[in-house]
DNA sequence: TTGCTTGCAAAGGATTTGCAACATG
DNA sequence: CATGTTGCAAATCCTTTGCAAGCAA
């Protein structure tokens, strides 16, 4: 938690922009959440402790949390973006229940080798790739 | 495309759906599209025949072709959603390129296999995914 | 002081919905 | 005829932007 506050510190001095209280307060909130959040989750905490704070500001402060290298987009395709730590959380897709939302984070280094020849085999040099694997956990499965 | 109409068809009659002629051009424009093609791109092509047709219906109907089997939704996370078709058009997955936007169709049966194995792996019981792989084309990689 | 930041409200873009008029079976 | 169906415009939803006022450096 100190480093991720040190690193986003110095990447505001490297933009040559500033450190303000709404951006320490939303960065704070956002390293204390594990789980995935929402611009929207994220701003009815910190409203909580600033009420006056505005929703564009989350948002804003989320793009540069992102631009720092200390959160992830995640798109689970239900119309809202999801922010996932980055820092010291290695790339990993994801395993999502379509009964409960419950997600967990995988990663296949065959599937990840396998995915690279795939697109080589095309003729693409790959870049990047989103993996989500949809199904209903053990828990929603015992529950019928 | 004789059987995509009679499917399209039956599934009206299963429905208690009415055919109409809006509905029967929003499909013969789809058809005849082999890409993945958006809602407003399909609106255009069938104006140019019906220029007093609605957005809505290209909407509406486009949901009744998915329902009744004849497209699926794809989503490249640009904020528009595409379809494609998808009778004797099995499951496959895409590799897009971040410079031109080209996409190619893929599969991989062994990735396929791990994904499950991955997803039981966690007690999950495998319905469905999504693979996106970005990358670099070959034409884009030589311009440069 | 300089110019980045903020909150507000309005704007955006894609998709959906309410509704009255209109067709289909 | 009874219901689906349509086009229109307004409404949604999430996210972005313009702007004047407010702060950090």
């Amino acid at each position: 938690m100190k480093s991720e506050r040190k690193i986003f510190a110095d990447y505001l001095v490297k933009k040559n922009l500033r450190e303000t209280p709404q951006r320490g307060m939303i960065l704070d909130a956002f390293l204390k959440i594990e789980e995935h959040t929402t611009a929207e989750q994220l701003y009815d905490i910190v409203k909580k402790r600033d009420n006056t704070i505005g929703q564009a500001t989350v948002y804003r402060v989320l793009k540069l949390i992102c631009d720092a290298g200390l959160a992830r987009e995640v798109d689970f395709g239900d119309g809202v973006m999801r922010y996932e730590h980055c820092y010291n959380h290695p790339h990993h897709d994801h395993l999502v229940c379509r009964s409960c939302g419950k997600t967990v984070e995988v990663v296949d280094l065959v599937i990840e080798e396998l995915q690279k020849r795939v697109a080589e085999s095309f003729g693409f040099e790959l870049t990047d790739h989103e993996m989500y694997l949809y199904g209903i956990c053990g828990n929603c499965r015992h529950k019928k």
